[in-house]
RNA sequence: GGCCCCAUCGUCUAGCGGUUAGGACGUCGGGUUUUCAUCCCGAAAAUCGAGGGUUCGAGUCCCUCUGGGGUCACCA
């Protein structure tokens, strides 16, 4: 039997995006899933458009999916070179062969191929079988002036050279398949299977641009989004767990992927379920996980007991920040912030005063201390938290305020109380008793 | 415009001739709760794009139309 090897070939114009990981993705599956070799090929074949630093950004963004090749510019196997300006002689070779056959000819200083005419039909692993008429084929350029070669051309050679028996890609490469059955035909050479997934869109259904959307892994590494998530994410879009499950890892995915449960239709990238998605996996992680990723991107020293405090307040790592930064800078507590909380100046004098009484300071106490007080003076807990909410954190919507007391500590909260009481007790003067 | 692909709730999807068309996200309502969130419960939401067939019976098969998308480069 033949041993299955797949390739993803992604151009270095830019940075990893979106499409990049999807294509990744499905390689990868059915790779792994087939136990064959997946190939990595950087397609550096436009000279005008080549970006500094993109071919690492697409090692850097696929490793931080997970995701791992068995042969690549980074890697080399057995099939090299795994950039195509690396082997520009051998292009103008082939090239040189076609036009010695009558298949292809010069044309002001390109090459081009010469159409045969003849119908070109595959079997799509996804889609059935894909017809077009051979008048749909031109005399298009295989090797460009500047000597490299075209698109269509590079990937027939290099799938060739390589020994690739799926080619798994988007369906906007759907109309250049039959320009490469014809090159496999020139050249005598079966050609691999060919399954076309459907592409990803953006909310206009248009196909996802790296100009309109944002694409770019990089965006999502920084918003704050777990691999895991959008792995997990990308996994759902066009296809669907034969079990209805909509939470899965990689290693599952590879488990039950099967070309046969790939959609025909656009999906949409519409990140509300990767919201989700990020945020029942950063609720999995343990406080140590979580911390880590928290301090990987934050300027001050978030502690495990923070870290416990937003893990169910946040979908994205880059939610913490404003959660946690009572912690670290002291609000600014103006009069305004109190409208409509009752009795607050009242709230801030007696908890002063019991807060400032406690000896061991930890939860339980400061719990119990509390609850003594709301009960003796009658307050409505609601409005008295929220009092004690405002004073600490300046804000209405924050972490558990007792369990924040604990780390803020004593000093620090008797401190802001006080810085409180001098702004509150000229206003409520008449609610001091 | 030519060619090609596609079409189930707002979104992701299940469905592979006989289902009250199911699930998830989101939305809305309720419960738990010191805010927010989590968690739990519930609801609304697809006349399966439209019209013809085939069949005892169609979301499922066929045709037409409509709509959307892709592609027609010395970009990939």
């Amino acid at each position: 039997m033949i041993e299955i090897r797949t390739r993803i070939a992604p151009s270095p114009t830019g940075f990893a995006h979106i499409g990049t990981a999807y294509v990744c993705l499905l390689n990868y599956a059915f790779t792994r899933k087939n136990g064959g070799k997946l190939i990595l090929r950087v397609d550096d074949t436009d000279t005008k458009r080549h970006v500094e630093g993109a071919e690492d950004a697409i090692y850097a963004g696929l490793s931080w999916l997970g995701f791992d090749w068995d042969e690549g510019p980074d890697k080399p196997g057995g099939f090299g070179p795994y950039r195509p300006s690396e082997k520009l002689d051998i292009y103008k070779a082939k090239a040189d062969e076609l036009i010695k056959k009558g298949q292809a000819f010069e044309d002001e200083g390109a090459i081009r191929f010469k159409n045969t005419g003849q119908d070109q039909t595959w079997r799509d692993l996804i889609r059935g079988e894909i017809k077009f008429g051979g008048g749909e084929i031109t005399d298009f350029v295989i090797i460009k002036s500047d000597g490299y070669p075209t698109y269509n051309f590079n990937t027939v050679v290099d799938d060739i050279d390589m020994q690739i028996t799926h080619v798994i890609r988007g369906e906007e490469h759907i109309s250049n398949t039959p320009r490469q059955l014809a090159l496999y035909q020139a050249f005598g050479v079966k050609p691999p299977e060919f399954a076309h997934f459907p592409t990803l869109r953006n909310a206009d259904h248009k196909k996802l641009s790296k100009r309109r959307d944002p694409v770019d892994l990089r965006l999502y590494r920084e918003a704050g989004y777990l691999p895991q998530a959008l792995v997990n994410f990308l996994g759902l879009l066009g296809w669907s767990h034969p079990d209805g499950k909509e939470v899965f890892d990689l290693a599952e995915f590879v488990e039950k992927f099967d070309l046969n449960r790939v959609s025909h239709a656009g999906p949409i990238f519409d990140t509300k379920k990767l919201d989700w998605l990020n945020g029942l996996y950063i609720r999995s992680t343990s406080d140590v996980e979580l911390v880590k990723m928290l301090n990987e991107r934050s300027t001050y020293n978030v502690s495990e007991e923070m870290a416990a405090l937003i893990r169910e307040r946040i979908s994205k790592l880059s939610e913490a920040d404003s959660l946690l930064d009572f912690f670290v800078n002291q609000p600014v507590v103006g009069r305004d912030l109190f409208e409509g909380v009752e009795k607050s100046s009242l709230h801030v004098t007696t908890a002063l005063h019991v807060l400032s009484n406690i000896k061991d300071w930890n939860l339980e106490n400061i719990n119990s201390a509390l609850t003594k007080l709301i009960e003796e003076k009658g307050f409505k807990t609601g409005d008295f938290y929220m009092t004690m909410r405002l004073v600490l954190t300046g804000k209405r919507m924050t972490p558990p305020i007792n369990e924040s007391m604990v780390i803020l500590g004593q000093d620090e909260v008797l401190q802001r109380l006080e810085e409180a009481q001098k702004i509150l007790i000229d206003i409520e003067p008449s609610e001091i008793s």
